[in-house]
DNA sequence: TATATTTGCGCAAAAGTTTGCGCAAATAAC
DNA sequence: GTTATTTGCGCAAACTTTTGCGCAAATATA
């Protein structure tokens, strides 16, 4: 018998297993168990400095006071602090992290899931890879809620936060556009993902709008610098240089900046960049840039308390009839001196 | 009894949940298990697509196959590169990462050990907080492996892996020198740290050696963006205002420039920066920055085979006389443009 | 034919917790 | 002095896996 257990502190407090467990999970009253008993109990526990075997107790109940996190990369800055506010918050909420990277890989990220699932988390907050939903919406309907930050799925049984990114599309080109700007190319990322499709879209329907559909350029396939520096490299090169970028992810505007830096061009004058992201080095950058910034401590927060709510109340379960929470945050702009008026 | 069980199966192939056990652990050679019954259990095993209860298992092994990763904050770049090797090392070999984040905060720093040692993770890879190893050793002799990242211990009982931080406070404290400065100051980061500690001392005995002994400034006491911000201001406003920075990480780094920046001065030429760590935002900054760059990949790496080695092998633990690891690997230097002649 | 050895596998305990059921004893009611 | 009610707590099962011990049956040896 270990030193630290139930049946440790029921030998000294001469009581038996289950009334120690009734006193230590606060249910004396409901079990009228009297006070002279509580007390023995309490000083034994006490006594051994006792604290639950969380996996016995996972076993025993089918859950964990654990929440599976699941991101494309935490290397991405953008992600990082997605999982680090989480952390905190359900740190808070007294439950602990359990975290993975999917690496944008689909089968990785299913595979993942899984193994969360098996370890019994209690919810999934997870920035999901691939266009299908379904895997998730049966491991949400049978097993654990899951909420979904960032990216999302059309039509989906699954709670999400996410950004106004088609507003977020809008926003930036219509910036670009004001400035005079004409030729305006698009470096995106994922392109399996909402967002990117978003922001796409609201890229090329300000476009349209402005009577420019024969002039968009939309390249790229990865929100990573490598990508960034890439695509840059090519369209700077090309023929008829547009004389604006918009780059969907700051690690994109990154790898962009390198190249351009290479050519030799100066931002807002030579080409103007805005750039999707708020990370704190593109702001103290000279010139700084222009970016769309995403509310990521609210997402990040909110996803929290609606996966907590969730999994307070699983009652949503029991007619078949859960209700999925869709939000939609606001982007915001963050001025900096990086386009240039033509 | 669930569907997916040992039971399950032991009831649909007609034998013992030993049996069933034993043949899916690959048992089935030394308890002298016919080959006929190994067959019907492998076909009611793939039948009902088992895999193990993690959690019992767990329980009933006194391991789970998890790795525990604790790290100050995962905001900061790099601590988030570090956790992103870690990761998918550990996952290459099979285990999955239970990560935390202690905010710098000793007491929460503990309890979070605390807590991966209650859910029997197999070894723990930490960048510890604070000035005390004993609670770690105590840890690392009682329950599971523990090896430290970046920052360690004089003379512990305790496995790490760093960057040789002196040399590299040297290397840059000489560049700086070699470029004619003469009023160099640092601004440092977490102060109970051993690489904080390092990197001054190494700066500190260069300036001797050049017999400025006494145009020494050490300030700050965070790796964060304000911490460098606050102090790069008060700097720059002091009456002899220095030629140089040597600023300690990227974050801080960070916030000097923003603070060279509101100042209107032109670095590489009013003011001179080298930086530690390898920031890929401060490479395509305009001036680039000069930065020491830590070896993250290979540290990470590391890491994580001495851990496994701890792992497999705990008979270091039998006589008492377990051998622990130390190294120092060496940093490099990345050129930029922020050192300016004097 | 009787004893020894090997082969093949099952029983039950163990890990630590939670909880439905129900037993006794004390108190209350008649 | 019975019967009913409440109080206080224990028994044992359940969650799933692993493993020491040992029992039968089959084969080999004497």
């Amino acid at each position: 018998m270990k030193e630290d257990s139930l049946a440790a502190i029921a030998k000294i407090s001469g009581v038996s297993i289950a009334t120690v467990s009734r006193v230590l999970s606060g249910k004396a009253g409901q079990a009228r168990i009297s006070k002279a008993t509580v007390e023995k109990v309490y000083a034994a526990a006490s006594k051994l400095d006792y604290s639950p075997g969380i996996l016995a107790r996972s076993l025993r109940n089918d859950k964990s006071k654990m929440i599976g996190l699941l991101l494309p990369t935490v290397s991405n800055p953008y992600f990082a602090e997605i999982a680090s506010i989480v952390i905190a918050e359900c740190r808070l909420r007294g439950y602990t992290i359990m975290m993975m990277d999917s690496a944008e890989d689909e089968k990785l990220f299913h595979k993942s899931i899984s193994a969360l699932v098996k370890r019994k988390v209690d919810g999934i907050i997870a920035v999901p890879c691939g266009r299908q939903p379904l895997f998730l919406e049966g491991i949400s309907r049978d097993y654990c809620p899951i909420v979904l930050v960032d990216r999302y799925y059309k039509d989906c049984n699954l709670s999400y936060v996410t950004t106004d990114n088609y507003q977020g599309g809008v926003i930036a080109t219509r910036k670009l556009l004001d400035a005079g700007h004409r030729s305006i190319a698009c470096i995106q990322g994922e392109i399996t993902s909402m967002p990117n499709f978003n922001r796409v879209s609201g890229y090329l329907d300000c476009m349209k709008e402005a009577g420019l559909e024969d002039r968009c350029l939309v390249t790229g396939d990865a929100f990573s610098i490598e990508n960034g520096y890439r695509e840059a490299r090519a369209i700077l090169n090309s023929k008829n240089r547009p004389t604006a970028l918009f780059t969907l992810s700051n690690t994109i505007t990154l790898g962009a900046i390198q190249a351009i830096k290479e050519k030799g061009l100066k931002i807002g004058k030579d080409i103007s960049i805005v750039s999707f992201d708020n990370n704190v080095s593109l702001r103290y950058f000279t010139p700084s840039i222009t970016m769309i910034s995403q509310p990521v401590e609210d997402m990040a927060k909110v996803a929290v308390q609606i996966l907590m709510k969730a999994i307070a109340n699983p009652a949503g379960n029991s007619k078949g009839s859960q209700s999925f929470t869709h939000l939609r945050l606001a982007p915001s702009v963050i001025e900096g001196q990086s386009v240039g008026r033509l």
